[in-house]
DNA sequence: CATTTGATGTTCT
DNA sequence: GAACATCAAATGC
């Protein structure tokens, strides 16, 4: 099983938000081994992203894009922590945001993890408290100790579904989000998105 | 099933 | 006070 370290990651964002699909999420939480397939992505950063006002606040954030690719970035939003790892060359700042995962072991212990709620990883908050994926990690490079993606069956092109992003108020309109054709796993369906802003035309 | 609403904590204006 | 890369519970069909 390849263990994906920063030569996976020293593409443009794009690239590595649909080669993520279908890697795999492993986390050994006391000697036990959580894990999950990803199954839906977005990619932020770049010259073209507007939302990339998270960029050009603060300058700890802008150093962190900006450099290495293959590091873990956690945005935080309301109470909630999201998992991005950085991308693309030194110098462009880029990250890959992780927001649902498939559960593939572990189960039990994410459901403790959830408090009993019924939805386990289909949300970029929700997965990482269900891997208890920690702050602390911030900056810090992959593969970690306890935390690494190993790479995956490469998921066919039909199979991959690419709509604007989720959530935001600015980039509406950039396909840049990618997940699994009909995933039960994915946190919104494409009748969901559909009927928030159009899908480009060109993708 | 879909949609709305309130909680939430930090940052920015 | 407003904004926010969210979530869970409540409400409407």
């Amino acid at each position: 099983m390849k263990i994906l370290n920063e030569a996976y990651f020293n593409l443009s964002p794009l690239s590595v938000a649909r080669r993520l699909l279908g890697c795999t999420v492993v986390r050994l939480l006391g000697g036990e081994r959580l894990s999950g397939r990803i199954v839906e992505t977005e990619a932020y950063g770049g010259l073209r992203d507007p939302s990339c006002h998270v960029v050009r606040r603060d300058e700890r954030i802008w150093s962190l894009l900006s450099g290495s690719p293959g590091v873990l970035y956690l945005h935080r939003t309301y109470r909630h922590w999201l998992l991005n790892i950085t991308c693309d060359a030194v110098g462009e700042p880029a990250c890959v945001l992780i927001r649902a995962l498939e559960p593939t072991g572990g189960e039990e212990r994410m459901r403790q993890r959830r408090r009993g709620a019924r939805d386990l990883t289909n949300g970029p908050a929700r997965l990482v408290e269900a891997l208890a994926i920690d702050f602390a990690w911030e900056a810090s490079a992959l593969p970690r100790a306890e935390f690494w993606l190993e790479a995956g069956e490469p998921v066919p092109e039909e199979r991959v579904l690419n709509t604007v992003r989720i959530g935001l108020t600015r980039g509406k309109d950039l396909p840049w989000r990618f997940a699994v054709r009909d995933n039960p796993w994915v946190s919104r369906s494409l009748e969901a998105v559909l009927s928030g802003a159009p899908l480009s035309p060109g993708l």
